[in-house]
DNA sequence: CGGACAAGCTGA
DNA sequence: CAGCTTGTCCGG
C-alpha cells in the first residue's frame, strides 16, 4: 500500500487481519481501496496498490481501517504517469481521485440509452464559433456510453449538468458523486473531473480546451486536457477538443474542423476598438470620451478593469509626469525593475526623464476608484463584482464593474467593456495574445447569447495589436498563426518543454541536474532570476526523464511544468 | 512526513 | 559532559 504521506515515495506491504476475512471485509479490498495503516508509530492513510506482493519485509503489521472504495487501478497507473508528466508527486492525483466521503458501496443508475455512436476515433478538434459552448457535441458524446465532459469552471459543470439531467441522462458532477461516476453516470466537471472512476469510459469531451483554467496552479501544475487525452487514449475512447480558439496544442493533434467562414465571423459580436492614444494620457482615468455613447444600450453592462498583471502605467511621484517614452509619446511601464515601451522599442531604468526622481507612483486605479468613476460618468448606479457578491436573477443594478473572473459570473450581457485591455496585451505570461483573445471569445458568448447580440467595447493604446484585428475580423488564426511562429522559433511548448524550478531546494536540484547533462545535451538551464530557474528542451520525454534522474530535496522545490507564467 | 538517533556546538 | 541544535536516515 501507498501512504497518503507526499515526500514518501515508497510502498508498504501489510497483512489482512483475519477478523477481516470473517467478516467479509477482506473481499472488499482490491487495487486502490482507501485503508489506514500504522506507519513508523502513526496512523496514516494510503491505498492498496498490489494484493498478495512479494514482500522482503521481515514482520509485517496488520491493516488497521478498511476505509472504502479508491481510485480504480487504471486510475493508479494514470496518476503513475500524471507524476512523470508533471514532476509531482503521485500522491497528489490520488488525493484527486479519492472520493472525499467514505464510499462502501455504488448506487444503482438507469444507464443512458445509447444510440449509434457518431463520432470518429482518436482525437478531434472541433473549432466552433464563439455563441456555441459546445453543450450539443457533449450531448452526444454522452450518447456513446459513459461520457466525461471536462469544463473550465463550476458553473459552467452545472450549466451543462441542467441540460443533461433534463435529457434524463444521469449525471456525476464532480468528486461529490463519485460513486454517480464509479457506477457509470456522464462525469462533468471542471479539471478534478478527470480523476473519477468511469468503469465504461467511451468519450472524452474538453470544453474550451484552449482555457487556461484547465492547467492546475498548484504543483503539480497538470492541465486537465492533457490528463484526459491520455486517459482516453488508454482507454481506447473518442476524445474532442472544443474550442471557438483552438490552441496549438489542439491543433498539433488534429487538424481543426471549423465552421465556415460566414457561420465562425456570425459568432463574434459587433466589436468597437477606442483607441486611447488620443486621450491626454496624464488624465488617469480609464475611460475615454468616446465610451459613454455605447454605455446608453438597454440591458447588463460588464465593465472589466484588469488588476492580476504586474505591468502598470507609471508617473513620477515628485514632479506628476507620465513616464513616457523619449518621444514623449507613448507612456512606459514598469516590469520588475525596468520601465519599457509596450511594443518594446525602448526600457530604460526606473527614473523619471524629467526631473530624475526614482519614486514612482502606480497610476492603475483600484476597482473602488473605477466604479466611483463610472458612477459619475453615466449617471447611475454601478456595481462592483467580487468574488463573493451575490447575483440575483431580479438585480436593480445593471452596470456592474469586476476583473476577468466577471466574465465567468454572467450568462450573457448587452455590452462588455474592457476598460484597459492593454494589461491584457501587456500581460507577462508565456501565452499573452491566446490569452488575450481568450477572454474577447469569453466575452463574445455572452454577448451573443442575447437577441438582439451585444457589443463588445475595448479601450486600448494598440488598436493595431493582432488580437484586436482577430477580434474585428472574427478569425482567431490570425492570432494562432503568429503565435506558432513563436513558439516554433522560441521551441517553446508544444514545440518544446519547459519548466520553472524554484523554493529553497531550487539550487541543489539544479546542480545534480547539471551534474547529470552531457556536453552534447540539447536541454538548457536559465537562471536563477527571481530564485527560479528555467529549463527548456526539446521535448516533454526529455525534459522530464532529467527532471526524475536527481534526488529530490528534502527542503522545499515547486518544479512547474510548462508554467503559464514566466 | 515525523520520529529516532547520531554528530556537532556551547557553556560551566 | 549535559543539554541543546542540526542533519540524516527510515518506516512493512
Amino acid at each position: 500500500m501507498r501512504p497518503d504521506v507526499v515526500t514518501l515515495e515508497r510502498s508498504f506491504d501489510y497483512l489482512v487481519p483475519d477478523k477481516w476475512r470473517e467478516d467479509g471485509r477482506a473481499e472488499l479490498i482490491a487495487v486502490g481501496s482507501i485503508v489506514r495503516v500504522d506507519l513508523a508509530g502513526r496512523r496514516v492513510g494510503g491505498w492498496v496498490t498490489e494484493i498478495n506482493p512479494e514482500t522482503n519485509a521481515s514482520k509485517l503489521s496488520p491493516l488497521q481501517v478498511l476505509t472504502g472504495m479508491g481510485p480504480p487501478p487504471e486510475i493508479i497507473d494514470l496518476a503513475k504517469w500524471a507524476a512523470w508528466r508533471w514532476a509531482g508527486s503521485e500522491v497528489h492525483f490520488l488525493r484527486a481521485a479519492s472520493p472525499k466521503r467514505a464510499i462502501r458501496r455504488l448506487p444503482k443508475i438507469n444507464q443512458a440509452t445509447q444510440t449509434a455512436p457518431q463520432f470518429d476515433t482518436g482525437i478531434t478538434t472541433l473549432q466552433l464559433p464563439p455563441n456555441d459552448d459546445g453543450i450539443d457535441i457533449a450531448l452526444q458524446a454522452a450518447q456513446t456510453g459513459q461520457a466525461l465532459i471536462v469544463v473550465p469552471s463550476l458553473w459552467e459543470a452545472n450549466r451543462f449538468a441542467k441540460a443533461f439531467r433534463q435529457k434524463k441522462i444521469p449525471v456525476a458532477l464532480g468528486n461529490d458523486d463519485w460513486a454517480l461516476a464509479a457506477a457509470g453516470a456522464t462525469v462533468i466537471g471542471a479539471k478534478s473531473a478527470v480523476w473519477l472512476p468511469m468503469p465504461n469510459l467511451t468519450a472524452v469531451v474538453v470544453i474550451d480546451e484552449h482555457a487556461e483554467v484547465h492547467q492546475s496552479e498548484k504543483t503539480p501544475t497538470y492541465n486537465a486536457r492533457d490528463v484526459a487525452l491520455e486517459r482516453a487514449r488508454r482507454a481506447g475512447a473518442t476524445a474532442v477538443l472544443v474550442s471557438p480558439i483552438p490552441s496549438l496544442e489542439a491543433q498539433q493533434l488534429a487538424t481543426p474542423k471549423s465552421p465556415t467562414r460566414a457561420s465562425e465571423r456570425s459568432g463574434w459580436p459587433l466589436t468597437h476598438v477606442l483607441d486611447r492614444r488620443k486621450d491626454d494620457p496624464t488624465h488617469a482615468g480609464l475611460l475615454s470620451s468616446d465610451l459613454r455613447r455605447h454605455l446608453d444600450t438597454p440591458g447588463t453592462i460588464l465593465a472589466i478593469v484588469n488588476r492580476k498583471g504586474r505591468s502598470r502605467l507609471m508617473a513620477c511621484k515628485d514632479c506628476g509626469q507620465l513616464v513616457r517614452s523619449s518621444d514623449g509619446q507613448t507612456p512606459m511601464i514598469l516590469n520588475d525593475d525596468e520601465l519599457y515601451t509596450p511594443d518594446g522599442s525602448e526600457t530604460r531604468p526606473v527614473v523619471c526623464a524629467d526631473c530624475g526622481s526614482t519614486t514612482l507612483k502606480n497610476l492603475r486605479m483600484g476597482v473602488t476608484r473605477v466604479v466611483k468613476d463610472l458612477t459619475a460618468f453615466v449617471g447611475e448606479p454601478v456595481t462592483e463584482i467580487t468574488a463573493t457578491t451575490k447575483l440575483s436573477k431580479n438585480l436593480s443594478p445593471r452596470i456592474f464593474v469586476g476583473t476577468e473572473a466577471a466574465l465567468w459570473r454572467f450568462d450573457s450581457a448587452a455590452v462588455v467593456v474592457f476598460l484597459d485591455f492593454d494589461q491584457e496585451l501587456l500581460a507577462i505570461r508565456q501565452r499573452s495574445a491566446p490569452q488575450a483573445l481568450a477572454l474577447l471569445a469569453r466575452a463574445a458568448r455572452l454577448l451573443m447569447r442575447n437577441n438582439p447580440a451585444g457589443s463588445l467595447i475595448i479601450q486600448t493604446r494598440q488598436p493595431d495589436h493582432p488580437v484586436l484585428t482577430a477580434a474585428l475580423k472574427g478569425d482567431p488564426r490570425i492570432v494562432s498563426n503568429l503565435e506558432r511562429e513563436k513558439c516554433q522559433t522560441l521551441n517553446l511548448p508544444p514545440f518544446g518543454a519547459q519548466a520553472r524550478i524554484s523554493g529553497i531546494g531550487a539550487p541543489d536540484f539544479i546542480d545534480s541536474l547539471k551534474k547529470n547533462l552531457t556536453t552534447d545535451s540539447d536541454m538548457k538551464i536559465l537562471g536563477p532570476a527571481n530564485d527560479s530557474y528555467l529549463i527548456r528542451a526539446p521535448d516533454h520525454q526529455t525534459l522530464l526523464d532529467a527532471l526524475a534522474a536527481p534526488p529530490r530535496p528534502t527542503t522545499r522545490l515547486r518544479i512547474e511544468v510548462d508554467p503559464l507564467r514566466i
